[in-house]
DNA sequence: AGCTCTTCCTGAAAGC
DNA sequence: TGCTTTCAGGAAGAGC
């Protein structure tokens, strides 16, 4: 499932061919994935792609007028989710169609940007350029880039489970179920351990695992679980590495012990039952070493 | 505030 | 073998 290292790959494949191009016109087939259809298919053609960057797992095409656009004054965005089996890639128009594919934007040379997504549970959608600070407000901050002290910050008091609040993308964005596992099982920290217990070790250990799984997952242009694939349709590496996400009965990497499955969060979540302590067993770790002090 | 449940959708996998 | 059922999950909303 797409989160930020694979759009993160997505972006950076799409930027090699799609800037300076013009978007012709707009084919859809189903659209219950779209927010506003018809503003899409008007909007769109005579439009220019600037550039192409990635909001957390969400993509922003920027797109500017030329004469022939329809409301050529205003600056708009093409807005992509992934969802969980999104794909988006340039195409010869006389190349063969996937299944499932639900977006056709034709090039001026002769190409078209696809979107396919065989469950649609992602989105497309378009922000005008005054809506576009709004749109990113209501996300939180990039993992890649946040500060320790902003880090610790947006977690301090947090009754919640550590593993919901790295899922809430209006705390970071980005992170989904995979990385999230990862990034818990480097850290030590057991996903159901409450923000506010965790102490200043465990939260600057948790940054820096997340920081460090991400920075290697978007090295291994992500990982291919569900079908992902980049621009250009190849699967990344990074399943290879995981160490808990999918890993139930095998061992850990780090200790040997058979990693657990758990609901946590409404999501399946893969930790080590020894490496992670339990919330009940971090306490009590926590209250041996206070009494030895 | 934060948890669980439900909804959207399809294909893979498990169950019979 | 082949049909039926269950499950997975990102995000949002309801209800507790």
């Amino acid at each position: 499932m797409p989160e930020l290292p694979e759009v993160e790959t997505v972006v950076r494949g799409l930027r090699t061919v799609l800037p300076g191009h013009t978007i012709v016109s707009v084919r859809l087939g189903k659209t219950d994935f779209i927010e506003d259809p018809l503003a899409l298919a008007e909007l769109l053609p005579r439009r220019r792609i600037e550039k192409i960057e990635r909001l957390g797992k969400f993509i922003r095409l920027e797109l500017s007028a030329t004469p022939a656009a329809k409301n050529p004054e205003r600056e708009i965005n093409l807005i992509v989710h992934l969802g969980m089996t999104g794909r988006l890639g340039v195409r010869r128009a006389d190349e063969p169609i996937a299944p499932h594919t639900h977006a056709f934007f034709e090039l001026e040379d002769g190409r078209e940007l696809r979107y396919t997504d065989i469950r649609r549970f992602g989105q497309l959608l378009v922000v005008a350029g005054d809506r576009l600070g709004a749109f990113s407000d209501r996300l939180g901050k990039e993992p890649l880039e946040i500060s320790a002290a902003e880090f610790t910050k947006r977690l301090a008091g947090r009754r919640a489970r550590i593993k919901a609040l790295l899922l809430d993308q209006r705390i970071f964005r980005g992170i989904g179920n995979i990385y999230a596992d990862e990034s818990l099982w480097q850290a030590r920290i057991h996903p159901a351990r409450l923000a506010a217990r965790l102490g200043s070790a465990d939260l600057g250990r948790l940054r820096q695992a997340i920081r460090r799984v991400l920075q290697h997952a978007i090295a291994a242009r992500g990982s291919s679980i569900s079908n992902f694939v980049d621009a250009e349709g190849q699967p990344g590496e990074y399943q290879q590495r995981h160490r808990a996400y999918g890993r139930e009965g095998k061992p850990c990497f780090r200790c040997g012990s058979k990693i657990r499955r758990a609901v946590i969060a409404g999501r399946s979540s893969y930790f080590c039952p020894r490496c992670q302590a339990s919330p009940r067993r971090a306490r009590a770790i926590h209250l041996k070493q206070k009494k030895n002090r």
